[in-house]
DNA sequence: CCACTCAATACCTGCAAGGTATGATCAAGC
DNA sequence: GCTTGATCATACCTTGCAGGTATTGAGTGG
């Protein structure tokens, strides 16, 4: 049996008629007459009760309408679910994100794309740098984001956004009163410093502008993300480089200011990372979302 | 699209390669590969990435694959059930059957061919005769139940039971007080005749026989069947003819008597009727069981 | 670097789907 | 009562496509 077969019994089913339904079918009468023979043989079954005045179904045709109306349905059903899910509209998107990426575009950027494709399951997998690259490679997830990335033959990358850095800082402390504060009174200052985990990180990135400016920094604590940095700062742990971004964080007793005479390479950016020989259409409809993201909103990214 | 792709898709799904899905299948690698090929073509969606190690789905592939495996089941269970119904275990069955059938042979019938065929749904009409040859004729009903009837060319005849008739008396007339009863010795009571309705019937098979026995009934009243006509007995309207399963009737002060001297052709018979044009397996099952009932319980009809 | 494993391609063959012409059957109409 | 028209079935031809064999191409692992 075939869906051809079905197809052309619903017609003989539905004009009751086996020239009509040719017509219908735009095939010739006999062809028809043969298929539905066939069918009947097939199934061992008498479909039609054959009258002077066309084809009548029997109890058994009924029936077999029904589920081949059933059955076409389906298959209609399946062609079309599918399309959709190889044009990347419908299925799972796992994203893997870091500890602290939700004060960042990130949200602003699935936001996006859950409103384009409303029916993809974006599932979020928060994980290290390496981790990431890891499960990129075993597929456990599609897209990631992170920082600093370095290149890599079978990754793709991606940069979402740029920012510059500010420095957060107790309220109180004499260097808060100035509206800009210099990169290098930050000198004497402890300095809290993050991630702890996978490197070349923003870490090094830190360590590096303070030697670019000529001192090295007196690092008093190491701290998983962002959060727990201006948590720290806050308990007078010294200050903490972070991200614009940041200023989300709103701590008492926590400010943030912006830095004069920073040193060159004072921006991080933000990045995600893929498969390079990553074919899925998912994979390509969020990267072109980044992109247009990255059009229509580079503004409110550099406050 | 074709139920071949359908299954052809699911063997490399579940192989994971093309080539022992091919051997799976008894084709060999490369129509197979065309297949699917096409498949993915016709649907514009890749449903497999090709590694070196063989084929793996894509998302799009594992959403299809869902699909296709619903799909050739319910193929499976449309061509199961309609191949049920074409044999006559599955569907309904219209019955047509007269005002008193029900003290007959029918609900043993019925009950053994509920038995055959649990599936089919029987479905009782009272008509009378001539209606149930009119719904046969437009199909409303498959078989119908009565007596006397007369040869039609349309119309197929089964004989399903003979039975004699015994007289239905008050307990307290004189004649009642025989063990059995001589014809012509009903000649002076009045008697109940049925069914009004449609001729000829049971009321002209019983004067016909009271005329070969020499005279000529007089009739007190006539009833729609069998039940008010015992009822009347049991009010003292007189006598009535009935056939011998009339006696499942019980009616206080009514005794059934046998009777001596019946003129030949006595007895009344019932029989099934259907279309002569019908292929239906559902009548087919049904007369079959009909000969099966004649065959196994032709004494219980006798007493 | 070679052998091995897969999938893809090229080309051929045969069957079955589709086409045309015609037959068989029945109902309605002049 | 024969004819006409409608309907499905049959006969026979043609062709497109499924399936086969042989081979190539690509990537992996010893």
């Amino acid at each position: 049996m075939d869906l051809r077969h079905l197809r052309y019994f619903v017609a003989v089913a539905e004009e009751e008629n086996i020239g009509r339904a040719a017509a219908r079918l735009h095939i010739s009468q006999p062809p028809l007459t043969r298929q539905i023979q066939q069918l009947e043989e097939e199934l061992g079954v008498t479909l039609f009760i054959r009258t002077p005045r066309g084809m009548a179904l029997t109890q058994a045709g009924e029936l077999f309408l029904e589920e081949a109306r059933n059955i076409r349905a389906l298959v209609e059903q399946a062609t079309e679910r599918t399309q959709r899910a190889g044009q990347g509209k419908l299925g799972r998107l796992d994203v893997g994100i870091f500890g602290s990426a939700i004060l960042d575009a990130i949200p602003k950027l699935l936001l996006a794309f859950r409103n384009r494709y409303p029916d993809v399951k974006v599932v979020l997998h928060t994980l290290t740098k390496a981790e990431q690259i890891e499960a990129l490679r075993q597929r456990r997830i599609t897209v990631g984001f992170n920082r600093m990335l370095a290149p890599l033959d079978d990754i793709g990358v991606c940069q979402v956004s740029t920012e510059g850095l500010l420095v957060a800082i107790q309220a109180d402390d004499p260097l808060a009163r100035q509206p800009v504060i210099r990169f290098a009174e930050l000198q004497h200052h402890p300095m809290i410093v993050f991630p702890t985990g996978a490197r070349p990180s923003f870490i090094d990135k830190v360590i590096g502008l303070c030697g670019t400016a000529g001192f090295q920094p007196s690092i008093s604590q190491e701290v998983g993300d962002a959060v727990t940095g201006v948590a720290l700062v806050a308990s007078g742990f010294g200050v903490c480089l972070v991200p614009e971004s940041a200023t989300t964080l709103q701590f008492p007793g926590v400010v943030y200011r912006a830095l004069a005479d920073t040193p060159p390479n004072f921006f991080v950016d933000l990045s995600c990372i893929y498969r390079k020989d990553d074919q899925s259409p998912l994979l390509g409809a969020f990267l072109e979302t980044v992109e247009d993201f990255k059009k229509t909103c580079p503004a409110p990214l550099r406050v």
